[in-house]
DNA sequence: AATGAATGAGGGTTCATTCAT
DNA sequence: TATGAATGAACCCTCATTCAT
């Protein structure tokens, strides 16, 4: 956790320090991200750096914090917008299009993502997801459970097996189209723009046809997509 | 891609080499790993692994494409002891048994197959990715044709897509129950030693029930599945 | 010096400031002490304390100061209880029980006066010696020159060098016991108990032999302990 | 211990390390000796001392060992040379004047000397002092045993408590010259060259009256020593 | 072909002290 | 008077790589 002095630090400073931590971590990672290089780029002593941090795992636990945050608070904007009462994998088509193109526009976000990902320190990769993956679940827990309420889902579907199969399926589609080999079967890293567009189309169809209701007035989303790929 | 010298090079000194890279990078990845202390362990000198390898890297590299042609040599030797012909679902269940089992039972690869998955550099991540995919394609692709061909799965199925969860779903099954904080929702990394029997079930369930054909004499796995979690 | 400010200053504060300060040298030394760990215990501000010290050395010194009166205090207060005025081989002994019991007793004075003892920096180390030097000087000539006076000690006896010795012998009685390797010959060091008493007498043995007087009426004492080691 | 590279090494790098490494830790001890100085000194890169040594520790008691075992030789010699078979305090004088006079002439041990009597760090200073103490030991008990022998000691004599004193007595009258305040009674550390000298006769006259045989052939020596104070 | 000594930048962290508020 | 944020040098140690032998 961050000191007291931290909080009482000046917006500007704060910034610096944040934005400077950010890259870096997002660049390469806990382990591999440089407590020199962020006190360098953010124009601070790196003794100060210390001032407002335990070491350098509580810095990267809070930069993690904020940025899955930011990310949280703008999804759950956006679910609002999308009108969650719509049939479910409808909703949930719309849903993941913004999470592609959110990380689309926010590379940083994106490489913070991949860098909690890939972190090869076991702790600092542990409580990292762990509150990432806290947030993922509080978000699309409820929503599955209402689709489920509403009939769009079949009544025996195997909910947790749909929110596992989603916690794999939301950071590839995020990242997969920015690092190389990632996706090696559906082509999410080529470069047409298009493309996940498409393989959100699929997965959902795929995702729909395993645990969707089979009451006809939901289909007609889920055939559609299931004639997008060729 | 390793040195003319290497190639010359007897097998008792290569393998005090890959043994001793194995461990390390196993144990701490590819930017964790000390070339000091693999040369310390294989009885080599420091030197002498510049004399096999161009650097640190391709060490890396060509430790990890023995590794995953070790996995695979098994893999393919099971899949057809496990009579791949059978129904395509029932095969699988049982293929990914076997999967669970071997990584299991073999820490070392385990342990090589999660550092790998976590490298913080991400070009050493992408290149071992793409050898450890290609490695998977080339074996479960063939399976899935054959399934199809058989009329296992649906007519229209989306075989890329199957074979895209695959590969998000096999490395999870092998490493979560051993990476806390890996699988938040169905449990993997909890003590009990049935569990990964279990998921195995839930996850087939629904892959048959997207993916397999409405044929009804394939349906009894599924329905038996189905089943399997509540 | 403490500065005017320091005079000046409440006794909670005061206390606070020492209590922390004690604690933290007695552990670490001078050198290895740290300024930030005594404030944050005393729940004073860091700038503080350079309010009222000039410097790290200053308060050390402060330290020392009050510690080292304070052992003098209980001692004098004990010298007066224990009759000084008793044959001085026998009082001697008695004394250095008290002695040796005390800094069994308190463990903050005795890790106070190794350190000091121990301390690498030269200045801060003959400093502070100076002053414990001058307390033990302070109580032990009155007693020696009264002993003489008395005729427990021979006319000729150089009384100098018997107060040298007794400056020797008075730390290592109270340290030894507690710091490992201090005492090779003599096994203060080790775990029985009863081992400090012995010793005393073994060295008070050595004093009187050396110094005391031949009057036969204060040999007992000294015959006896001459018998004591084996 | 250091390593073969260590051992292997020629020896001017070598007589550059350990120049550089005996002035600091002389100066400074071994907690605050610092490798920086001592690789800038020796015109070493800093991590060649840890190809030569595992670390600082084995660093530091490489050098003290050196350093005591070369004053162990010196006084062997010394010893031989001083005739040992004669009257036990006639000899024990020529010795102490001899060693004083060693570490008059000889500053760097003399300071290695005092560091490690003062270190800070509890194990450093424990393994140091063993080996040291050690060193005494094995020269100065044959020395007594011998003595008591030939009947210069008393045959009640304390022996182990005569040894103890030497072992304080010695590191007293080579040091305190040199430091300020620590004998602040016989006036060792005044600018008078010839107090050592009348220092020692008056503690060897202390010694002789304690242990020394009564034997009236060997009392000559004590009572011309006992007069040497004044 | 094999060696292993040498390099020196870089790692995270602690520290006593200053000084504007 | 009290504060505590800011400093940046210094700490020990590890590392992949080079290259003369």
């Amino acid at each position: 956790m961050p000191t007291v002095t931290w909080s009482r630090l000046g917006g500007e400073r704060r910034s610096a320090v944040v934005d400077a931590a950010e890259a870096e971590f997002a660049a390469h990672g806990f382990s591999g991200g440089s407590l020199n290089v962020i006190a360098r780029r953010a124009g601070v002593a790196k003794g100060s750096l210390f001032q407002y941090f335990a070491d350098k795992r509580d810095l990267y636990a809070y930069i993690t914090d904020v940025g899955s945050q930011r990310v949280r608070d703008y999804m759950e904007y956006q679910i609002h917008e999308l009108e969650p009462d719509r049939p479910f994998f409808e909703f949930l088509t719309d849903l993941l299009d913004v999470w592609v193109a959110y990380f689309a526009d926010h590379p940083r976000d994106r490489a913070l993502h991949a860098a909690s990902s890939f972190e090869v320190d076991t702790d600092a990769r542990v409580s990292v997801r762990a509150v990432v993956h806290r947030h993922y679940l509080e978000v699309l827990r409820p929503l599955v459970h209402a689709a489920r309420t509403r009939g769009d889902l079949r009544p025996d579907a195997d909910i947790d097996a749909l929110l596992s199969l989603l916690l794999m399926l939301m950071p590839h589609l995020a990242l997969a189209p920015y690092v190389r080999g990632m996706d090696p079967v559906l082509g999410l890293d080529e470069l047409s723009s298009e493309q996940p567009i498409l393989v959100v189309r699929r997965y959902v169809a795929v995702l729909s046809a395993a645990f969707g209701s089979t009451n006809p007035s939901h289909r007609t989303t889920t055939i559609a997509q299931g004639e997008a790929h060729g």
